[in-house]
Order: structure tokens, then sequence, then C-alpha cells
DNA sequence: TGTACATCAGTGAACGCGCGTTCACTGATGTAC
DNA sequence: TGTACATCAGTGAACGCGCGTTCACTGATGTAC
């Protein structure tokens, strides 16, 4: 679409994509009407069409961040997909790679994963799609499905990984932790402690060496 | 202190003070230099005697956020320190209840722990005191002191509690579990998720029924 | 097929607010002599 | 022991900024006839 046109053409569009860019550069304090409102090359109150206050638009644009992490995630365990080797040990390695995948994200995007679950003023207006959360349930139902699973972890399960995931994507996108810890090493050590506590099984290549 | 002295005598923690009782109300975003000064009967430009700029006040009471939630999980701590009982099942209730503690903390006063984790624009001018992490790895040297913590383990143990246990809270105070998820038995299921992981030992009052 | 007109998506100027900060000042305090 | 004076901790008015929002408006679009 030519950028000179009076009608824009796809304003709420461009608005929120005006919305992670900022958000990815500057986080939630960067969501700003006449910014957003300038970078689609429009009018602030042209904002007024298309979003009923700053309010909703910036609670779009979190629902979005999410969405994107969400995304990662599904890249992720697609990925793992193709790789050939024992089903359940695929499980696994997919339930690893989107909590890397989690984490990286964090650690890559810091502003865009704090614009994620910063605290809106407004609800979204619908749910996520993708949705982090189902990604994982989906990937915990698939453990189950290949026996990896205790059915009787499964019900704790999302709450103990996203848990971890979460809480670890934070300390490191806020450097919480002494410098003497290395991010891999604790990604490593994380994701590691999540198989324990579900006592899901560790694929080869993840077992820490040293480690009873 | 009587409030109507020109000279107000301690304006800097005075001023500390209505920070902790804004940030608990408001949260962040309820730390304003005009209403902090109007709360300590002083004039706005009051402040600029005590602290270079509202960016340097911010901090300093985002970290007596911080120190009032270490404070609670000493003083958790201490109560266990008083139960009867093996020593080394006594070294593990701790480490549960300065987890409790923690996640308790952000529940009674979400918007103090949403002030404590913020990202402040300027560094604290010294470290915590009491410091939280702090308090965990004295629990954690405690268990390995009692033989309940492998010292294979010991290294990454602060990581994978701080990131389950900082992880929770936040999911708790923002409310992103499935409403199926009840706080109190999301905080048994993460510090039991914690114990396996860590290969710790569960108090007998701690075991989870039904689960293998 | 052309024309009138309702509808919609923009403009642009202005408003009001509340924020952190500044500046010249003044009242209180305490110390030297 | 009283007095002069330097120092310090406040005042209060004002500033400039940038924010979201409003309002009367106008240009473009598309549909009815």
């Amino acid at each position: 679409m030519p950028a000179d046109r009076y009608h824009h053409g796809n304003l709420h569009t461009a608005l929120l994509e005006a919305g992670l860019n900022a958000a990815r550069a500057g986080g939630p304090a960067a969501l700003q009407l006449r910014d957003l409102a300038a970078a689609s090359g429009v009018s602030p109150s042209a904002v007024y069409r298309h979003f009923p206050d700053m309010a909703h638009l910036s609670a779009e644009v979190s629902r979005s961040a999410r969405e994107a992490l969400a995304r990662a995630m599904l890249a992720a365990a697609a990925k793992v997909a193709e790789e050939p080797g024992d089903i359940g040990i695929g499980a696994i390695r997919r339930l690893h790679a989107i909590g890397r995948a989690y984490i990286e994200f964090a650690l890559r995007e810091p502003q865009l994963f704090d614009t994620a679950f910063m605290s809106a003023g407004a609800p979204p207006s619908c749910a996520d799609d993708p949705s982090a959360w189902d990604v994982l349930i989906g990937a915990l139902d698939d453990l189950v499905a290949n026996g990896e699973l205790h059915p009787s972890r499964r019900h704790d399960a999302p709450l103990i990984a996203w848990s971890a995931v979460h809480g670890l994507s934070g300390v490191l996108v806020r450097a919480m932790l002494p410098p003497s810890y290395q991010s891999e090493e604790a990604i490593i050590a994380t994701l590691a402690g999540v198989r324990e506590a579900l006592r899901v099984r560790h694929p080869p290549e993840l077992v820490v060496r040293g480690v009873t």
C-alpha cells in the first residue's frame, strides 16, 4: 500500500506493528499513542478510529508480543519434530525445545518479553492465538501419550514447568543472578530441574556430567 | 518528631517510607516525587536535598521493598527453627518456609513485589540488607551441612529454587494461570517440584498424596 | 453510465493535566570567638 | 555567656515538556438510482 494516501487502508494492523517495534526497542514505556501514530504515518487522532483508547491499543500490542513468544516455541518444537530417534525421547526433546525457546526469546527480546507480561490497563479483545500456555499443555499431553510423563504428575506439570521457565526468563532478563552464573548453564540447569521435578527421562545429549 | 517544624529532621527516611506506602498501594507507577513529598509534609523541591533525582529515590524504595521481602523470609525461617524434630528435616522445612514466605509476600503485597523487581533508572546506593538471595544461599548451605543436599547439586540449586519460586510468584501475581489452579495447591506443587529437582527429602507433612 | 449523497477514515489545532525539575529565597541550627 | 555568621534544609512560584484526548473539519470511497 502506498504511504501517501489519505486513507491508510490498514491502520489497525499498522499501529499494532508499530507498537511491536516500539516495544521491542523500549518496552511497555515506549508504547505511546503519538509515537505509534507517527510511525504509521498518521495523525494522533486517527488512532481513535481503530481503538477506543491507548490502554486498549497497548493491551493488543502486549497480546501480539505473547503470540510472538508462542510462535517461537512452536517453531522450535517443529524443528525437533523432524529429527530422527525414539518417539518418547522426541517428545521430551520437544518439551526441552519449547522451554529453551521461551527463555531465549526473553533473552533475545527482553523489552518485548516485558511487554508481553506487562500489567495492562485493559483486557485483550480476544484470547492469545497461538497461546504459549497451550503449547506447553500440548507438549505435556504428548509426553503422557508416549508414556514419558506419569499421569499422576500431569496436573501439576504445567505449573512447575511454567514457573521455572518463566521465572528463569525474568531472572535473566533483569540480571538478578550473581555474575558467576552464565546464562547458558542456567538454562540447562533449569530445564534439567524441570525434568527432575516431572520425573521425565533426560535425553542422552542432555545428561549433566557429574550430577548424581 | 513534630510535623510542623521547618526542618523535618528525618526527611530521607520519611521519603523512603512514603515511597513504600505508595508502592504498596499503587506499584512502581505510584512512585511520584510530588506525592512522596506531600506525604512527608514537605514541598517537592525539598526532595533534592536528599536524593539527586527521582530515579535514585525510586531505586532506594525498590531496594527497601526487596529487603522487606528478605525479612519476611528470615522471619519464616526463624519460626521453623524453633520447632522440634530431626535436624535434617528441620533444614528442609526452613527451605520450604523461605520459599513459601517469598510467594506469600508476593500474594499479600503484589504491588510491592512488582516494585521490588521493577527496572529502575538508577542503581541502588548499596547492596540489599538483608538479601533474599543470601537467605536462600544460607538455607542451601544448611542443607549441605546436614547431608540433605548432595554437594554436586549445590551449584545449580539456588538457580532452580529461585527460578521456580520467583516465577510462580510472578505467575500468581499476574493471574496468568487458568482459574482451575488454586494458589495454595500451586504453592505446594511448586515447592515440592523444587525438592524433587534438588533431590531433597520431603518432610512427612508435605508428601503429596497419590503422586508416585 | 454518470451523478448525488451518505458514510467512513482521516486532519490539525488545541486543551488540560501532571510530571520532574529549577531557582532565588528564607527560616533554623550550631559553632567560633 | 552572648553574639555574628556560615551552613544547612527547607519554601513557593514557575517552567517546560510531553502525554492522551477532544473537536470541528475535510478528503476519499462506494452505493443507489
